[in-house]
DNA sequence: CATCTTGCCTTAGTTTTCCTACGGCAAGAA
DNA sequence: TTCTTGCCGTAGGAAAACTAAGGCAAGATG
């Protein structure tokens, strides 16, 4: 018999995090964003884990991860628990007086869309300080403290979900780049400026208007959207525009359409709140406040 | 707006932690205990808490905590998180072939009656290692890791608890003691063992059984009932005597009984098992063995 | 009344944990 | 091939967690 002097200790709660997470997205990397660390703290939580565990919780192939039959078991455990605990930090942030309103959206969104609404809201909760984080995929709101996501998706039609309008694109330039080629309906010799994640807009807006396309590659490529509006605001060329992003810029005239067709990426500009209970009280008429 | 480069942050998952068994126990020292740290560290981590709510959590008094009204909203949140996480650190650990079985028990128990049984169950799981852990407050099986508690209490009916036997003392000492006083009846002039935990056990009996005691803080005092067994073995003085922890003493001869009246302190041996999904296989049949 | 005890606080210093940075490797894509 | 992606490993440094020790206030004890 050994006499432990000690109550036994269970595993370190951060790596239980660290499993949680990168089991739900069976990714170390997605993981490590989410927890705002770098993959190789997920993959040292997760060997602690195992070692305590005795027992691999991951197979690790060279193209990514996936769950042993013992890592399966235990997720569904683990996310109950994360999830009631992430309602229990809610409970404890919502104690807060004025706690920032977090807001997660697309870097684009964030940027092009969100700024000239938020001023109206900002003057509705003048003492209520809005913090918005740029990221490229929506957060969980079961999971994660934002209190509203904003992100091009296809609506799920859940009462949690407000879509604003669909995503359509259209052609644009700056018109001073219009005059010159006034007369040219084509887009020869024209440098085309690419978002990258949004690279495919170039074909696809082809294939649905039917308008040839050639070396849609040809131009400068940004990695933000918002970078590419500028340019094509100065004239570097031709952009394949998000008509929800870009309104402001044509109701200016620092942009005019190319092309009378638009067509849609099949997504929409989606507002997206937690599930109930978890709700902050302002957050209803935020939404409303910003589907105008 | 300010533009938040990063998601925002929860609070550290150790201070939910302390938090939690603060306020479960009201009591930083009890909330210390359980997590096997310094009360110094409990109240460092809900100052940590506190100071992310932006609010007190507790009320410090001289003689002790108590919650405020949001520490008292959040302490069910927390549980039922913290609850659901012990649930998923179980499964864990159930992963692990041959874990050690867990016990904790009553410092005397561990010690006087625990050994000679365990032995026998030792041998049924020789690949098995059984850790046992002496503490004076039963822990909450629902949430630390232990298989398995022996301590005295009154039992509570529920199917997660045995009850031994009734806990019943009497006055024992060495047979060269009883030698050298035959005759005398009385407890005159004779040392009286005390441990510091049982200290009501000779008024206690002395109101049952009619007989007058006078000094009994007369003599040694102890942390440990086995230690003062061991000295009464030696004749160093009268001994209250619970039964059931010193039965292989008075059947080998080494102690005999004083005075024929027994009686019951209320409480009994009783051995408690977590409940059910939370148990592993063996519990059952180690209960059994227990229980002879 | 003086003294002890209990339970919490605070500070300082140490230990442990956690994280980043960076080079490497294997598999699939270009 | 060469690039890219996603994981690993190690080393070193930053941050968190913990301990130790002295203090203080309110009851309990003598």
């Amino acid at each position: 018999m050994s006499v432990a002097p000690k109550r036994p200790k269970g595993p370190p709660l951060n790596a239980m995090r660290a499993f949680e997470a990168a089991a739900r997205h069976i990714s170390f990397v997605a993981a490590a964003e989410e927890l705002n660390v770098t993959a190789g703290a997920i993959s040292q939580h997760i060997k602690t884990l195992e070692g305590w565990a005795g027992m691999p919780l991951f197979r690790r192939n060279a193209q990514g991860v996936e769950l042993t039959r013992e890592g399966q078991a235990l997720l569904a455990d683990f996310t109950k628990a994360f999830d009631a605990l992430a309602d229990a930090t809610r409970a404890l942030r919502d104690l807060k007086p004025n706690a920032d309103f977090q807001i997660a959206a697309l870097p684009s969104i964030a940027q092009l869309w969100l700024p000239k609404r938020l001023g109206k809201i900002r003057e509705c909760y003048p003492q209520i300080n809005f913090s918005v984080t740029a990221m490229e995929t929506p957060p969980s709101l079961s999971r994660e403290l934002f209190d509203l996501s904003i992100f091009f998706s296809v609506p799920d039609g859940s009462p949690n979900q407000i879509c604003i309008c669909q995503d359509k694109i259209i052609p644009v330039c700056a018109p001073s780049l219009l005059n010159r080629k006034q007369g040219d309906q084509g887009f020869e010799g024209i440098s085309f400026l690419r978002d990258q994640t949004w690279a495919n807009d170039w074909p696809m807006w082809s294939q649905n208007s039917g308008v040839q396309i050639r070396n849609s590659e040809n131009g400068p490529q940004f990695s933000l959207y918002s970078l590419a509006v500028e340019e094509a605001k100065a004239g570097a060329g031709v952009l394949m525009g998000h008509l929800c992003l870009i309104e402001d810029a044509l109701t200016a005239g620092a942009l005019t359409v190319m092309h009378d067709v638009s067509c849609s990426t099949g997504n929409s500009l989606v507002i997206q709140v937690p599930r109930m209970p978890r709700q902050r009280s302002e957050t209803k008429r935020i939404v409303q406040l910003l589907a105008n």
